[in-house]
DNA sequence: CGCGAGATTGATGGTAATCAACGAACGTGG
DNA sequence: CCACGTTCGTTGATTACCATCAATCTCGCG
């Protein structure tokens, strides 16, 4: 592992405070890997038996049932993924696949679970952990439930705009039929939201995706802090 | 309280294995209190000041944006809420109203807070209960996002039916309008998808609904555990 | 009895999924 | 270097699903 892929890991909220040995106990029984795009890490329904963090790349998790299929978060580097399943000693609820060539960390669910009870303030970072993601998701259910499917682009569009500080300009990092799933719509329906949203000062070329107007696509998409929050 | 509320409390998956000085710690800085049916309990974007344990009753966890408004979650005894936004100590996500006379102990976050330092296998117990309940929400997403409305119902009827055991008659304990925003659809869509799954087993008299044919329900609504699993 | 809230039914329009066809971009192999 | 093929995205037509508006019905209760 390179140096500064530790210390990013290292600095990561939920290993920031940890135990010098409680860091070394878990990075070290864990496997640095590299994946081609297109790999899927792991499946649902399957033993969570590593907890992952991205460390490079681009990873999408997704669900299926019943022959539908859908997208329910991107995770980037720095992050980490199926951190419940692994505490609980679970299935997967979730599977996982990169979207770009990723370096991956699998730390062994056994460790994680040892560390809980080694060491306080790792594991009041697991609670902290735990208790944003869980927030994260009741947000995303609100996402889904309260708004329409060009509102919801809408909303990424400022949320991704903020985010990169790039003064409105986006550049998709995977494919639209990505993003479309994500939002919870089809692929035809996101290029019809699309051309929706040039009404409301968004331009679009290829994967390049620009907000013009900043007001009107606000007064638009109707951001809310109990939804959109980065975090 | 009641001795047989205190047992109860005591024994939640939350509390049963905590020191007995962090359960009276925490309890002994609660109020327990009872509410008329469609009293707020909590707000959305307010501070989420207090753990709230349902010891009796019913409370429905709502969400409202940009003049929309859905349910997400129906809290029954002995259940906790916002548990999350306390231990991060942020605003709250949801709001929560009983739907029912009940009867709810309140206990300040700090407290909870500081149990957490305090007692390690207390802190142990939170860390399954966020999983478990960050979990549940993840399971709410793809059941919005992979269903249809009258999927979402004849899966929430089998779940029912299933947990009370009661041979497939399910009685509604709550308004058919909040049965229709916890499955994300409108009243009278709910209306419609009763009239349509009646085609697939179900019988519905006012609040009263059975299930008559359980293999042509299954059939129809396809439940999948990793979705539907109570928990 | 009559009122009123909740539930149902009907009519209509909007939103989204599906099916089909076309077009653009890219990589490969001739 | 170009022809071809594949993949992705877009567009159009159709259908399914769902929301809204309006009217009626049911039932509990004063």
């Amino acid at each position: 592992m390179r140096p500064e892929d530790a210390a990013a890991i290292r600095n990561l909220p939920l290993f920031r405070n940890a135990r010098e040995e409680t860091f070394g106990a878990l990075v070290g029984a864990g496997f640095l890997q590299r994946f081609p795009p297109g790999v899927v890490l792991i499946k649902e329904r399957e033993p969570a038996d590593f907890l992952h963090v991205v460390v490079e790349g681009l990873v999408e998790m997704f669900a299926s049932s019943a022959g539908r299929e859908t997208s329910l978060d991107i995770v980037r580097p720095v992050g980490v993924f199926i951190l419940a399943a692994v505490l609980n000693d679970d299935v997967n609820l979730q599977s996982a696949r990169t979207l770009q060539r990723s370096q991956v960390l699998m730390i062994p669910g056994e460790r994680v679970r040892e560390a809980l009870g080694a060491d306080a303030v790792f594991t009041r970072a697991v609670v902290t952990e735990l208790a944003r993601g869980y927030r994260r998701t009741i947000k995303g259910l609100k996402n889904q439930k309260l708004r329409t499917g060009a509102e919801r682009l809408g909303n990424w569009l400022l949320q991704e705009a903020a985010a990169r500080g790039t003064n409105g300009r986006i550049e998709l990092a995977f494919e639209k039929r990505v993003l479309s799933s994500l939002l919870g719509m089809t692929p035809e329906n996101l290029s019809r939201a699309l051309a929706t949203i040039k009404m409301h000062g968004v331009s679009v070329r290829g994967a390049e995706i620009a907000i013009e107007n900043h007001r009107a696509l606000l007064a638009f998409a109707q951001p809310d802090p109990l939804i959109d929050a980065p975090e």
